[in-house]
DNA sequence: GTCGTAATAT
DNA sequence: CATATTACGA
């Protein structure tokens, strides 16, 4: 086993006290059987007589968990009556006679096995399966008073065993709430012979299998692979009751959705969605759009997927509710479908997983928001989460949208920049000034920079959404500061058009960089290439200055195969050479000044 | 551990 | 395709 030393003194004597009922003919053999399972502290009553026993079960319903009935060929009938009768003891049928027809009917009548004398203590050992079985498949709410304390057990068992091993899932801890509604945490289990209460009520038979998903109730899924395998070992046992268990848990926690295969529910913190799937909750329909629960909060909402019932898989997609309508932005248009449509998908079985993102426009928008606010360099995955404040997001996926967001950017910023300031090129790879001209470029540069083609690809381009709005658009508002949103392509349409003459930016006086540079004296020319000291105070707060030029220098570095930005001409082979042997020549520029005067020669 | 990035997977 | 996941370096 894979026990620990601890689990192993839990499971040492785990049966310790379950009842039995033995019904034998043979008095030698029950004699015998009852020793071998005292000897496994199972308290063992022993009838020979089918009557004494029927009147045994009779009498006190509850006084045992689990039966052990011989069925002999003269005998037959009364065993099938007892089996009838005690329809809620779960019961081992055990014979010297192998026939299949009668193993067959024994089941048929509600065995819950079948035992072939003789019967070992290997064999016997492990009958409390079916007691533990019982317990884990009764109605949750109807679980009889007895059978409490077995599920309890297991369930303390099983936390040790969650805890030490492998599979620590932070929803053990929870387990007994979900589905085991009698459950507790305590271990109490250990000690005096009537640990176990006879069962009381008279539950369901067999059939139930693991009712426990009651839950998950409009899932198929939910019970995909439950087939039947009674007599495995212990592990199998287990591992059903642990799984189940842990689906339970799934569908409760709110948080959590549905998983891909890999039934790792390790799932760390972070990962939490929002709407939970089991949905119980919050009808999302309903609430939709109402009223944002928190102002400003948004939901991810779950939409299920391709959950072919076969499959656990389930990939999730968040969708944010669109309850801020922020008027008639795009958000609005797109992909209504997922909003109200299905919620259920329980995050059945093992399948709490990965969800994926849909960065709906409105969601987008709150990214960006974020992103500005915090400012484009400091916009880091964490507090960009904090900041949009949508549940079930993780850093993971702000990161990545951030990757693409950045790489977005940056592709098309640079350009910008470079026809800005198209010797920049020349010098900053010489690494002249690293430093910048520091008047950041406002964000929104982009959009009106852009040319009028496409030259490079276009992030949300239309056609991801139904509506047609690029999900960047910034269509009707516009944070406070910058639009860095720049995202979009042409968040004025029509605007953007003069991408070149004139900065077209919305208007916003306040913004810090409120006109392009370009034409603005010598923005580039004289002062960016040299020391970053002179000129930096005129462009006062242009933040984004250092980074941003880092970024352009690189990319205009890297990818020297990229087209120039327009008008700017590439330098020619001998300008370059010419420039350096200038510098070579001068050697170190006591004046910085002095090197940037030379350089337009191209 | 987070963050950024790129490669890769889904 | 858009995202997620992963791996790696900082």
């Amino acid at each position: 086993m894979v026990c620990t030393a601890n689990d192993l003194s839990a499971w040492k004597d785990f049966p310790k006290g379950l009842r039995v009922l033995l019904l034998d003919d043979n008095s030698d053999s029950v004699a015998d059987l009852k020793l071998k399972l005292e000897a496994m502290d199972y308290i063992v009553s022993a009838f020979c007589n089918e009557n004494e026993a029927l009147s045994a079960i009779s009498n006190k319903p509850d006084s045992f968990h689990v039966a052990i009935v011989e069925v002999t060929a003269s005998n037959s009938n009364q065993s099938f009556k007892f089996l009838e009768t005690a329809k809620d003891l779960p019961t081992i049928m055990t014979s010297n006679v192998h026939c299949l027809s009668t193993m067959m009917k024994c089941i048929a009548l509600g065995a819950v096995e079948f035992l072939r004398k003789p019967l070992s203590e290997d064999k016997l050992r492990d009958i409390w399966q079916h007691v533990v079985h019982k317990a884990f498949n009764t109605g949750g709410s109807v679980i009889s008073d007895s059978l409490k304390p077995v599920k309890e057990s297991v369930v303390s068992m099983l936390h040790l065993k969650l805890e030490n091993g492998e599979s620590k899932n932070a929803n053990a801890g929870n387990i007994e709430n979900g589905s085991m509604a009698c459950a507790n945490e305590n271990e109490q289990s250990e000690g005096s012979d009537n640990k176990y209460p006879a069962p009381s009520t008279p539950q369901l038979k067999q059939g139930v299998r693991w009712g426990i998903d009651a839950d998950c109730q409009d899932n198929t899924n939910c019970s995909t692979e439950k087939e039947s395998m009674e007599q495995d070992g212990e592990l199998m046992q287990i591992s059903k009751i642990m799984h189940s268990m842990l689906d339970d848990a799934g569908c409760q926690d709110n948080n959590i959705n549905c998983s891909t295969e890999k039934e790792s529910i390790e799932q760390d913190g972070e990962s939490k969605f929002v709407e939970t799937t089991c949905d119980n909750s919050n009808a999302e329909g309903t609430l939709q759009e109402s009223q944002p629960q928190r102002p400003g909060e948004t939901l991810v909402k779950e939409e299920h997927d391709s959950n072919d019932g076969s499959k656990s898989e389930c990939d999730k997609y968040l969708h944010l509710h669109h309850k801020e309508g922020l008027k008639g932005s795009d958000g609005a248009a797109e992909n209504p479908s997922r909003t109200s449509g299905h919620h259920r998908t329980c995050g059945n079985k093992s399948n709490r997983k990965k969800m994926k993102v849909d960065w709906t426009t409105d969601l987008h928008k709150k990214f960006v928001h974020a992103v500005e606010e915090l400012g484009v360099d400091q916009a880091i995955p964490s507090r960009i989460l904090e900041l949009m404040k949508v549940e079930g997001l993780t850093r993971h996926n702000v990161a990545s949208h951030l990757q693409k967001y950045r790489m977005h950017r940056r592709h098309i910023l640079p350009k910008e920049d470079e026809r800005r300031w198209p010797q920049s090129r020349d010098q900053m790879a010489r690494s002249y000034y690293p430093h910048k001209p520091i008047m950041a470029y406002p964000p929104y540069h982009s959009n009106h920079m852009l040319p009028p083609g496409p030259v490079y690809p276009v992030w949300g381009a239309p056609n991801n959404h139904p509506a047609g709005f690029p999900m960047w658009g910034p269509p009707g508002y516009h944070p406070p500061w910058q639009q860095a949103e720049s995202w979009h392509w042409k968040p004025y349409p029509g605007m953007h058009a003069d991408a070149w003459g004139c900065p077209v930016m919305p208007p916003q006086p306040h913004t810090p960089y409120s006109s392009f540079p370009q034409n603005s004296s010598g923005f580039h020319n004289s002062g960016m290439v040299d020391n970053g000291y002179s000129m930096p105070q005129s462009s006062v707060d242009l933040h984004p200055a250092e980074e941003v030029i880092d970024k352009v220098v690189k990319e205009a570095i890297s990818k020297p195969w990229l087209p120039l930005p327009l008008g700017l001409k590439p330098p020619s082979a001998e300008c370059v050479l010419a420039e350096l042997s200038r510098q070579g020549i001068s050697t170190v520029p006591p004046h910085p000044h002095h090197i940037n005067g030379s350089h337009h020669p191209c």
